[in-house]
DNA sequence: ACAATATAGTTTAGGCTTCAAACATCAGCC
DNA sequence: GGCTGATGTTTGAAGCCTAAACTATATTGT
């Protein structure tokens, strides 16, 4: 797996062709057939979970997530910051809690020191719906993944940490712009 | 990083509740780890996509992923194909296939032999279009990849093979009902 | 105090996605 | 020909998601 053009060196005639556009355009098929598998992956795990949330507890992957980063902060969130870790917008979040509040999962409650703010909490209910959910959950995910040993395991985890460390260090820095004069 | 549960063997006065709830929730602690890695690289990357092609293209990745369906095959697809091939649902290539036609990228044709099937081409427009989209995509990729090494790359494709194959199996077969009986 | 600005959430419009049900057509059979 | 069951697609309801516009409240500068 290192360049994907399959062989045919003798074709002559029009391998000039061929060897212009690969010049003008550097090869770039493993970096993109990794992402593509990445991709892959990611969608087949989430969709079995997706699946299997619906099935056993008629929840969703969105709900669990909100869930349990309630469950980490017993003093209940303000929206924004919910918005913030879970990474999507606001009003994504005006939705999801809307929804679970009226499963009776969660409370909303606006503090006395900042009346535009919103809190919201776990319910009695919530939490120990959320234990269980979260249980089996984590069953599924370590049956998905039996088929992989200990150190498997660690190794993807730390690569998949570069991997990460790469994609941050490449979206935080706008990428070079024309150093020198390529226009 | 191997078994999550934080050292405290002296508590010894509480010791036993927790000592049987281990036991009768083994750890997963590790591949839940490694579960929500992946998941989080793999948002991040596609976030990072869906971004470029909105600002770049005025697209969208699902109308990219079913161009590019439709670039490898000239002689156009049949919507239920498509869907397959996208592993998404029949409506949802109706709506995807709607707003590309309106875009003017593809067309929709009725095969003489069978009127109930639909079948849909790119357009030359749509072709164009598909290879400047295609092109810089794939250079984005391997811009946000960039902070791995070559071995790297092939290492991590490695490995996700295997974890695609463990999460396969795990789907494919419903796990051990009664291994005796079932017959 | 008051105007300007900033912050916390909600709303709106539009797109993606699924599932289930409906619709259209085809193929085989009597 | 006309049933019947299979196949290909569309529709409708519901949820998730975003960006942009908007409301309400808080903070800051003067």
């Amino acid at each position: 797996m290192s360049t994907q053009s399959p062989d045919q060196p003798q074709a002559a005639a029009l391998a000039d062709d061929v060897t212009a556009i690969v010049e003008a355009h550097p090869d770039h098929s493993d970096e993109l057939r990794l992402w593509l598998r990445l991709l892959a992956v990611s969608n087949l795990i989430e969709a079995e979970i997706r699946r299997r949330l619906r099935e056993r507890f008629a929840t969703t992957l969105p709900r669990f997530d909100l869930m349990a980063q309630l469950e980490r902060a017993p003093d209940g969130i303000l929206l924004g910051e919910l918005s913030r870790r879970m990474m999507v917008s606001n009003g994504n979040v005006t939705g999801l809690v809307e929804r679970l509040a009226l499963e009776g999962h969660i409370v909303r409650e606006t503090p006395e020191t900042d009346r535009r703010a919103t809190r919201v909490r776990l319910t009695a209910e919530g939490r120990s719906a959320f234990a269980a959910m979260a249980e089996e959950h984590s069953g599924w995910v370590a049956e998905l993944l039996a088929g992989l040993g200990e150190s498997d395991v660690a190794d993807l985890y730390r690569r998949l940490g570069d991997l990460k460390a790469s994609v941050t260090s490449a979206t935080a820095a706008p990428p070079p712009q024309k150093p020198t004069g390529d226009a």
